[in-house]
DNA sequence: AGTATAATTTTATATTTGTTAAATTAAATT
DNA sequence: AATTTAATTTAACAAATATAAAATTATACT
């Protein structure tokens, strides 16, 4: 309409659309109608682009995989600062992801769909982090690292996914800085507590 | 079919399919063809006994509140067990109201529709009780109570909405009872080292 | 300018799914 | 037994939605 033709930008407006649908909305939920929308697009386009629904969420998951940041190089020493940091990343370039995520969960567990092949890699990496961690005795022997893992991963992304609950719970909601501000500090005091070697060391 | 006209048994048996149905795939997600396939009975019936869609999801929440067991009375007293407890409830007789109130919380991001009415005076109640429990000398002071709250709501249910990435990330899938025990005994560690009075009281 | 090719829109189709209305069958009542 | 009422099924509709084919419009190339 009231720009020239070019395919190229087409494309990327049509991803950049996806991108906030499927990420807001899952991908039964996502309405390629919406999204052509969203784009300026009549519909049938992103069918000549994209073969279908399904490969346009393909091609969003590597787009967004590409353009997004790198953020793996700012990354902590102290484990105590790596859940803060995760927070931090998480609800600030991260977020709509993370909520993608567990769209992909829930429905992967519904259906037997699964996307994100990556994802898995990332997680198995993250509960090595902490066992690797457990071995320079910078995380008390008694506690599995793995769960570890897992709680911290909880922890840094639950009030993300569940912004509703958190604002229940808290008067905060999680998009809001001061909440961000707020957990962050929290997440440190918890690794702190998580982490210092147990009082009774032994007998 | 099999059996003689009985119209309160098969209600109850439309209400137990809508159940699976609904707390398996969320309201957008459940089919009621499928809830009407599951129950042994012609969709239409459906219609007959409950308005819409919309009427049997809500019908199935009382339905499902009421005939639910009493839990509430055998809560621990020492808040070094609440974790724990709030969890071996969650994944054993409230795991699938667990992940239809994911579902919830996504879909009602995604829209504007909430039911659950009941849910917001569950979770405030959770941040009342950790806030008693700080007055009482029970939680340091450096912690926020709803945080706290906020933080074992997440660690106590995150598991059991996201399967996946627990048996991705500690080789358990949240419903093997192996895992279960573990994570029981873990959150009793997780609580103990957040509720002990911090090391370095006052300079 | 004229033609080929790429970009985009118009029109149309098939399927899924929630919903309604009518028809049928069984139980209850008299 | 006849009639009324309740339980259930058959048939059909309508809206939403993913997708395909054809038509149109703009751009590139010679």
């Amino acid at each position: 309409m009231g720009e020239i033709r070019n395919a190229e930008r087409t494309q990327k407006n049509i991803l950049e659309a996806a991108k906030r649908e499927f990420f807001d909305k899952g991908f039964k939920g996502a309405r390629i109608e919406a999204i052509a929308e969203n784009a300026g697009v009549k519909k049938q386009l992103i069918y000549h682009y994209f073969k279908g629904k399904a490969e346009l969420l393909e091609a969003v998951l590597v787009y967004s995989a590409t353009s997004e940041p790198e953020w793996v190089a700012q990354v902590p020493d102290d484990p105590l600062h790596i859940a803060e940091h995760r927070f931090r990343v998480n609800s600030q370039a991260r977020a709509d992801f993370i909520k993608f995520s567990a769209w992909e969960a829930l429905e992967a567990r519904a259906e037997q769909t699964s996307w994100n092949k990556g994802g898995e890699i990332a997680l198995q990496s993250y509960a090595s982090y902490w066992k690797a961690q457990q071995e320079k005795g910078m995380v008390p022997p008694d506690l599995d690292p793995e769960f570890v893992a897992l709680a911290l991963t909880a922890l840094t992304t639950y009030p993300i996914i569940f912004s509703s609950i958190t604002q229940i719970m808290t008067g905060l909601e999680s998009s809001d800085p001061e909440f961000q501000e707020k957990w962050s500090a929290f997440l440190t005091k918890v690794s702190g507590r998580l982490l210092e070697p147990s009082e009774q060391t032994e007998a």
